[in-house]
DNA sequence: ATTTATATTTAGAATCATTCTAACTATTGA
DNA sequence: TCAATAGTTAGAATGATTCTAAATATAAAT
């Protein structure tokens, strides 16, 4: 399995995201984020917590949510809110939007395609969207061989 | 204000609806439909309890939330999740998406247009929804006068 | 009509995800 | 090096929802 190190990359975005929303660098979110790429299958805080916390065993349930919504407001990572349950977070920031299957609880990232035109919405003059959530949830294939079952 | 009467149409709808789900018509879930029906501003499970109750003191939060439950398994309301907040509820059965003004806390139905055709998505083979959910956010013109204001 | 089986209601307890609190620690800039 | 500010922590608190177990209502079958 690959696992990348923190690269040079993700760590200068991540301290100048961070800086450019007045927020500091610091080891935890270093390594909270570094734990979301590592694993992009949609974890909620309580994962994320898990996993971060077997490296740096500090780690508390309070950071990990403050992290991750410093994360969001810095516009690196993605809340997704499929169900109701908790919340799950999302790395790949390319624009796209989530399958939830119903049947293996497996989440799945879904492209647009290149020319989206307009949404066949009647929107009034009075509505301004500054942001537009597609969801689809359904059964993917096969549920019960799905590689994603209840994780994802 | 104009408050309609249980019409014998709505009540053999739900006695029909709930019935083909192998329910039962009860006093409570009558009069928690039409208390939906009565104001369509997508109240919470607590606010529609609130309005219930006044005119049926003994009712209690859990039924509504089993009412709430048994009128979205029969396909006579929708529940509506914008927020992660407290869920709330639509009596409006037309096909449509919802749009949250962030400032004002108001939720507007907003139609689909006659052809919607295709969503922009590139959805892979193995993907089956059964349903597609939109939802907006972004502000109403003038969220400070929004007859909505934190209700609707 | 009576009985029986099953569904529903109820109040309150329990649960779960998330936010808050207040003391402590780390980072930044003067 | 110090002061100011931001971040971390454990644990308590909150809020929405679900669960529980006893009481009641409904429907079906005598």
């Amino acid at each position: 399995m690959k696992k990348d190190l923190p690269s040079a990359t993700s760590e200068q975005g991540l301290a100048h995201k961070l800086a450019s929303s007045g927020m500091r660098m610091t080891a935890q979110r270093e390594h909270v984020y570094h734990t979301l790429l590592q694993q992009t299958d949609h974890p909620t805080a309580d994962e994320v917590y898990l996993r971060a916390k077997s490296a740096m065993p500090e780690l508390s349930m309070a950071t990990v949510y403050n992290t991750l919504d410093a994360l969001v407001k810095c516009g690196l990572i993605k809340q997704v809110n499929v169900e109701r349950t908790a919340s799950r977070y999302c790395s790949n920031m390319n624009e796209h939007c989530h399958f939830f299957c119903e049947e293996c609880g497996s989440i799945h990232d879904v492209d647009f395609k290149k020319d989206k035109g307009e949404l066949p919405l009647k929107l009034p003059r009075n509505l301004v969207p500054t942001q537009v959530d597609i969801s689809l949830r359904g059964r993917c294939a096969d549920p019960l061989k799905c590689p994603n079952r209840n994780r994802n």
